[in-house]
DNA sequence: CATGCGATCCGCT
DNA sequence: GCGGATCGCATGC
């Protein structure tokens, strides 16, 4: 039994929700997938983050209220979609980066003209036109039931142990390990090694 | 007002 | 591996 996630559970930094996102699901209407793969952006603080610079009318979700969704276009052509963090309006968003198709699969591969179900999800990119989001789905709440996307759990924990790495695409703060992602899945959307130590 | 470039994907080489 | 597609914003004249 899938329950859509309360606002408390986003009321929090983007490194500290990060990796508590995985494993949760992502629905828009009978589509849903699970997420593997994500990266932390935070506030001023965090200079490859769309934040750094103040609001804009593009990153305005950024600064608004957790629990939403941050979608906005990237290159000219493809659409990334980020969950809002917290505490409050404090700046930050986690970025989706790969997802496990769920359900309404057929619709996923129509949506991208076929392809492996490890593909469907496997990027920033290609998850938004796999789930069909795009910047109108900008804002969305994720914890109203009623709306067109929510984020539920559906009795997965996220693992005790994510891989951990560097963002991916970035030039600014390169070196910051805030991509965190789903030990062992298959349909990530790149190679995450694991932490070299461990007991 | 012009320019540059970014949290990307795909097809061809 | 490389380049093309192509939008919105930030920066600098």
């Amino acid at each position: 039994m899938a329950l859509v996630l309360p606002l408390a559970f986003f009321e929090r930094p983007a490194l500290e929700l990060a990796p508590l996102l995985l494993n949760k699901v992502l629905a828009h209407g009978p589509r849903r997938a699970r997420i593997l793969e994500v990266e932390a952006y935070g506030g001023e603080d965090d200079p490859a983050s769309h934040a750094a610079r103040g609001p804009t009318p593009r990153n305005a979700s950024m600064f608004g209220p957790a629990g939403r969704l941050y979608v906005y276009r990237i290159y000219g052509l493809h659409h990334c979609a980020n969950v809002v963090s917290g505490p409050g309006a404090s700046p930050g968003a986690v970025l989706l980066r790969a997802l496990w198709p769920l359900a309404g699969v057929g619709a996923m591969r129509r949506a991208r003209g076929g392809g492996d179900e490890r593909v469907l999800c496997a990027g920033p990119g290609r998850l938004c036109v796999a789930l069909g989001l795009d910047r109108t789905h900008d804002g969305a709440d994720l914890t109203d039931p009623s709306g067109p996307v929510v984020l539920t759990d559906d009795g997965t924990s996220p693992p005790e142990r994510p891989l951990t790495g560097p963002r991916i695409g970035i030039t600014r703060a390169r070196d910051a390990p805030w991509r965190f992602a789903v030990p062992g899945a298959v349909g990530l959307s790149r190679p995450l090694a694991p932490l070299p130590s461990g007991p």
